[in-house]
RNA sequence: UGGGCUAUCGCCAAGGGGUAAGGCACAGGACUUUGACUCCUGCAUUCGCUGGUUCAAAUCCAGCUAGCCCAGCCA
């Protein structure tokens, strides 16, 4: 039996208890960016909660303050959330579309003496407010009386007063020393055009008062959110006392998640952007969703990470590594497996008949079967990977080396005779022979061959770019210095290397990724390919390969 | 120095009085038409610290310590 989180225990114990005989939750973010690898873990939490427990899941648009928001952001959001899989059917709204009940409540509230509008500008408001040791002070408009109030409040949602000029405050406790009771703000003034309600108001409410009627009039019955809202949880459930819901929503709070040497925050986004570092908020090398779907993440993988990562209350952060292993672990039995040479360095076959091409069968993923073959060709000039032929090899190494032999995937047996060198001392061609005997990669005689390297015809090959980009930030001092300022890795800034890729790479879908041999795995880029022009982006390397031993160097 | 929350392996994270799950990472080994994958094996005598209760404490109690959040007419 998988052991339950917190939440879940949460909820049996409501469902056990009769508090809620159903689950109900939802995602509201506010439409003012867009969403990211951490709002994942919330979408995918609150989604799967509801499908777990047979209740549903809500999208919602926190749209109560204009000055951020924009209709943009709605539609990447809604985008992103369906691309993950949160399936919210035809529930989708908006926290604007409750503004007359809002209005209502608010009216509600002020004749039953639980809230009053305030004279005081921002300045005295803080001032009266007291600090985190010191109590605050009373309003002096506190004790307005409820008439008063009506009329008063009524001015000010028809105008009669510019912004900041008035506020309505509920009337809780000046001394708590919980500063989110002591008497916060309901409404202000606004004079701004809604992304969705155009001019009809000019006050709009704030988080606070909002937020639990929006869970309530949707029926939300467990309203999860992230752990700095834990201090608003007396004043969401003081609200929907004094508006008294009949069934009550609850709210449970839990930790964010972070990930290790990325950047998340929006303003360094935001000004990597500004800077053209990245060249966008989709950029593959940010975790905004749009980049991960970009650069080659599938939604089973991220999902496959939240549920992975668990929920908790301790604020943590998640190593990088976990997240490639979900997208290995996902793309590793459904995506075929073909030949690219990063790296080339070019391997002549001295005994093969010159001008001639010949096409080998290899499987596309020797582990799923049901991918099928496919035809690759095979000629006397193929392409190699430089680090697959070592002029003097160390203790261990089974690929190419003068008088060894090694199996090219797929094809034949090679024997090194030779090689050639520039004036520089760089390998420029290796010289071969083959075994004609042991076409498909295996000889009749039954001899083994230790190393088996993948190749590429060089002049069927296709020409591509690879982005083998790194994480933005250095690994090696994290993320974010003292003052605030960010550590840029300039590697993960040189991002295109030429590469040699077998022809089947001409078929690639759209977004298709595949795994290249030996060096992970790697999606076509639309954005930046050109139809003549391939360009792919690395989603994860495999596990390294071989590393020179200690000893011999 | 007000209030709220958190502390279990390098990173996540179970466990809620009966003697430390699991995953990632890492290290060895086996296998292998890619040194990958897969498969084995190893990886906290100890749960932030100190006391106390108990036959028995990561779990209960007390006191510390460290970290995070809160003084927007943001969410």
């Amino acid at each position: 039996m998988e052991s339950k989180n917190f939440i879940e225990q949460i909820i049996d114990k409501d469902l056990a208890e009769g508090v809620y005989d159903t689950v109900h939750t939802r995602f509201p973010p506010e439409p003012n960016g867009y969403l990211h690898i951490g709002h994942a873990k919330s979408i995918l939490l609150n989604y799967g909660l509801a499908s777990e427990y047979g209740g549903k899941f809500n999208m919602r648009f926190d749209d109560t303050n204009p000055t951020k928001e924009k209709s943009e952001f709605v539609e990447s959001i809604k985008a992103d959330v369906k691309w993950l899989g949160a399936d919210y059917e035809e529930r989708l709204f908006f926290a604007s579309d409750y503004f007359d009940q809002m209005y209502e409540g608010a009216i509600k509230l002020i004749k039953k003496g639980k809230a009053y509008v305030s004279d005081l500008t921002a300045d005295e408001m803080r001032e009266y407010r007291g600090t985190l040791t010191e109590p605050g002070k009373d309003d002096p408009n506190r004790e307005r009386g409820v008439e008063e109030n009506l009329r008063l409040f009524e001015e000010m949602k028809e105008g009669k007063y510019a912004d900041g000029e008035k506020t309505l405050r509920a009337k809780i406790d000046m001394s708590s020393p919980n500063i989110n009771m002591r008497d916060p703000i309901l409404y202000r003034v606004a004079h701004l055009s809604h992304q969705n309600t155009g001019d009809k108001w000019c006050i709009y409410p704030m988080y606070d008062y909002a937020h639990p009627i929006e869970d309530a009039i949707e029926g939300i019955t467990h309203s999860i959110c992230t752990l700095e809202f834990e201090d608003h949880r007396p004043l969401y459930n003081w609200v929907v006392t004094e508006l008294e819901y009949p069934h009550p929503p609850k709210q449970i709070e839990f930790a964010k998640m972070y990930l290790t040497n990325v950047v998340t925050g929006k303003r360094y986004i935001k000004k990597l952007v500004e800077d053209g570092i990245v060249d966008g908020w989709d950029d593959p090398r940010l975790v905004s969703i749009a980049a991960l779907r970009r650069r080659g993440f599938t939604p089973e993988s991220i999902r496959l990470f939240v549920e992975l990562c668990g929920v908790s209350k301790a604020n943590s952060s998640a190593e990088y590594s976990m997240l490639e292993y979900c997208i290995r672990e996902d793309l590793k039995m459904k995506r075929p497996r073909i030949m690219a040479v990063t790296d080339p360095v070019k391997l002549v076959i001295d005994n093969y008949p010159e001008g001639e091409t010949e096409w080998l069968p290899v499987v596309n993923n020797p582990e799923n079967e049901s991918l099928g073959s496919r035809e690759v060709p095979f000629s006397r000039e193929l392409y190699i990977e430089r680090e697959d032929f070592m002029e003097e090899p160390p203790k261990k190494y089974f690929r190419l080396f003068p008088g060894n032999e090694v199996r090219l995937m797929g094809a034949y047996f090679v024997k090194c005779e030779s090689y050639e060198k520039d004036d520089a001392g760089n390998v420029t061609v290796v010289h071969c022979t083959y075994d004609p005997a042991s076409r498909g990669g295996n000889s009749p005689d039954g001899r083994k061959v230790k190393g088996t390297i993948h190749w590429v015809s060089a002049a069927e090959s296709v020409k591509a770019e690879v982005r083998l980009y790194e994480n933005i930030i250095d690994e090696e001092k994290g993320v974010y210095n003292e003052d605030g300022s960010l550590n840029l890795n300039p590697n993960s800034l040189t991002v295109l290397q030429e590469c040699r890729i077998e022809p089947s790479v001409k078929d690639a879908k759209a977004f298709e990724s595949f795994q290249f041999v030996r060096q992970g795995f790697f999606c076509v880029d639309c954005k930046d390919s050109k139809p003549e022009k391939l360009v792919f982006n690395r989603i994860v390397s495999l596990k390294s390969s071989y590393v020179l031993p200690k000893s011999e160097n």
